[in-house]
This record gives C-alpha cells, sequence and structure tokens, in this order.
DNA sequence: CTAAAAATTTGGAGTTGTTGCAAAATTTCA
DNA sequence: TGAAATTTTGCAACAACTCCAAATTTTTAG
C-alpha cells in the first residue's frame, strides 16, 4: 500500500504540468509557450517536465492516448459476417451521430484545432499518429486473415481503411476550425461518409469478413 | 548581361553547399551531421548557410523540386478519354517500368533511405510534402471538373489517387531499403500497381475523364 | 522512531538549430 | 575610380533538449 503513495503523487504532477500546458498553449499558441514559462507555471523545474514528457509536443497530445489502437480494436471487434472496413463505417457512424467528442465534435475543438493548425511541430506529430495507426491495423489484418509473410494486402486495405478515418477527422477538424456547430457538423460528416463508401470497391468492403453464421 | 553573373555565382554556391551537404548525411547520417560542420566543409559561415536554405531538412531535400506538382500534372496530361486515376496508374507503370531513378528505381537509392528512415525531421518532411501532393491534386481536379465549392468530391479523389502513388513509393522505398537490386523492386512493384488498381472503384477509376471522342 | 536506501527533483553547464542585427567584404554600375 | 547595392560574416541571443552530480523527498528496515 505505501507503494501506491509515490505511485499516486507522480501521476498527479505529470497530470497538473500536461493541464496548465495545454491551458498555455490553448491560450496563446503552441510555440509562443516556452517549457521554461510551462515548468514556472507549474511550480517545477524544468528538467522535471522533461522527466515526465520526452518533448514539448506530448505535452499537448498527452489526452490522446489509446487512439492509435482505435482502428484495429474496431477491426478486431466487428460483428460476425462483418468485414473491416464495414466494422469501421460502423462504428464511425456510430461517433459521429452521438456527437462524440472522441471525434472532435464538442464545443471548443475549433481552439484545439487552431493551436495545431499553426504549430507544424504538432502536424508532424499527428502524421507519426496516423502512421502508427496504420501499422498496429495491418498487424490485426495480418493477424486477422492470417496472411501470408509476403502478402502486400494488409498493407493496402490498412491504407484504404485508414484514408476513410483520416477523412472524416479531417473534415470534421475543417468544419470545426471555420465555426461550426458539432451538431451541424456531425450531419455533414454522415454524409460524408456515405461518400466515402461509395467510393470503396467491393474487394475493399468484404476484406477479413469474419466468418460465422 | 552583367547581372547574370552574379546570379550565376549564387546558384553555383547554393548547389556547393547542399552538395557538400548531401555528401555529409550519406555518409554518417543527418543528425550525426551539424550544420556548423557543413559550413565549414563548404567554406563559408553558419549564416550563410541559412541564408539559401530556411532549414537544415532543405539541404537534404534540395534535389526534390518539382515533386509537389506532379500527380497534378500528370491529370492536366491525362489522354482524351482518360480518367485522372487510369493517368496516373499509367504514368507510374511507365515509370516502374521504366525503372527510372525519378521513382527510387537506382542503385544507391537505400542510402537515401537510410538517413531519411532514422531522421524523424526528414520523415516529417516527406509527410508534409504528401500534404502538398494532395493540395495541388485537389485543386487540379476541381479546376478540371469545375467541381462546385462545396463538393468533397475532389478532396476524396485526390486522397484516392495519392494513396495509390504513396503505396507505390513507399513499397519500393522498403524494398531498396532491404537492399533489393532495382530491376527486382520494378518488376515486384509493377505487380502491386496491378494490386492497386484491383482495389479501387469503378467511381474512382472514372472520376474526371477528358470528355473527347 | 530513526537512519540508511531508493527514487525524485533540481541546478548548472553544454550542444544544436535558428534568428536578428550591424559591420565587413564583394560585386555592380555610373 | 568611387558610390550603391548585395552578399557574407561575426556576434549575441533564444529555445529545445541532454547529461551529470548534488540536494531533497519518500520508502523501508531495524
Amino acid at each position: 500500500m505505501a507503494e501506491g503513495l509515490r505511485e499516486r503523487k507522480k501521476r498527479q504532477t505529470r497530470q497538473y504540468i500536461s493541464d496548465v500546458a495545454t491551458g498555455l498553449f490553448l491560450e496563446r499558441g503552441f510555440e509562443a509557450v516556452t517549457v521554461a514559462e510551462i515548468a514556472e507555471a507549474a511550480n517545477v523545474s524544468v528538467n522535471t517536465v522533461y522527466n515526465y514528457f520526452p518533448a514539448k509536443e506530448d505535452l499537448f497530445f498527452d489526452r490522446s492516448a489509446g487512439v492509435a489502437d482505435r482502428l484495429a480494436r474496431w477491426v478486431r471487434g466487428r460483428d460476425a459476417g462483418e468485414s473491416a472496413a464495414r466494422a469501421v463505417l460502423r462504428e464511425l457512424r456510430a461517433e459521429v451521430e452521438a456527437v462524440s467528442p472522441r471525434v472532435g465534435l464538442f464545443e471548443g475543438y475549433d481552439r484545439f484545432m487552431r493551436v495545431i493548425h499553426e504549430a507544424p511541430a504538432l502536424r508532424s506529430r499527428l502524421w507519426s499518429l496516423q502512421q502508427e495507426i496504420h501499422d498496429t491495423l495491418e498487424a490485426a489484418l495480418r493477424e486477422e486473415t492470417g496472411a501470408a509473410d509476403g502478402d502486400p494486402l494488409p498493407d493496402l486495405m490498412a491504407g484504404q481503411i485508414c484514408w476513410v478515418h483520416q477523412a472524416v477527422f479531417v473534415t470534421i477538424g475543417r468544419e470545426m476550425l471555420a465555426g461550426r456547430k458539432p451538431a451541424e457538423v456531425s450531419r455533414e460528416a454522415l454524409v460524408l461518409l456515405d461518400d466515402i463508401e461509395d467510393l470503396l470497391s467491393e474487394k475493399v468492403l468484404n476484406y477479413a469478413v469474419r466468418g460465422a453464421a
């Protein structure tokens, strides 16, 4: 029990630093806030900040843990008789229809978007995240389909499915940044999802169907 | 006439600095070479380097000018009765079949790939380049099809076509990095191109067909 | 409860990319 | 040749990030 105390304190400091940082970023932009300022505002030394976060960007994206394997999880959890792509489309539609903050549909998301938009370092991180999403999805598809080692299909299919995901996210981000209301953007995204599904070939829509009856 | 002299000299210095830099990068890696070293090796001050190149990464990617609008150019130059996607597929096949250095099919490309692979800053630049390619292609598609302002299709189609391009490039890069011979990789890429075309829907393959008879 | 042990925080010095500015060197032009 | 424009350079500075050893705090053992 005595051990849990230090752990808890560490998590608290970490969280606090991250909160203070995001607050400052939202207020003044990513590049305009210096790590030294963050440290000072959090009553901590600069070195302590770097103890918890390997880089400045990690202070901003701390909340987005568990996003990297979202697509892979959705695919692994697809229904019987459902393909990988259709599972992702279904889950995406559910999130969008529910106006879920998990897909950026909440009042104030535009402030986050603005910070990202203006900071190349943060955009770079998002691309890196996309890469991770792709790789975990490809691995999942390989496992689920038992594809041979040299088979290029899991890679290509992961590419197509990630494209779906990305197209929705980019559109939501763009519209929210433009000041639209979450409910509006939700409706628009649902139409977009139909357009997107329309552009996918049967081969993609029927890949990795979970065998069952 | 007298004016051309200074211009020429500037281009020479610029080229020389870039050459020296890429040489060092290929030899020892991007991060291991410092800008100060490059300047010294090129008999120039650090400030002069920054006079010509806005950032260290630009020293490496100086050769890749004109890549950003390649897809847009291919689409604009498509044949009568040919769609945007098919034009890109045709041009890609031609480059791959010709074992063209423009698509990375040359002895020694693995050395470039290794440098990029090990330097996050350079990979980040490539993503940024992809974004540019996408945006110029989208603009071209909008112009060519005369799509309405709110039409999401040019964006989506650009996404699909860029995906084709990217999938080919990534595969070539991966295989070259693994030490394969250009001729081998060329053959493999042609098969991949067939796989890719197979995954595109008719809607994509028939978008932006150039009107003619 | 206290002292040693383990982990965390901190200060300080240093490296690198990058920018700004004014002086110096070079090129162009009258 | 000399003035004007331009390029190059040196210098100072800032910010992200790393390394290291000292100081502080927390845990644990006696």
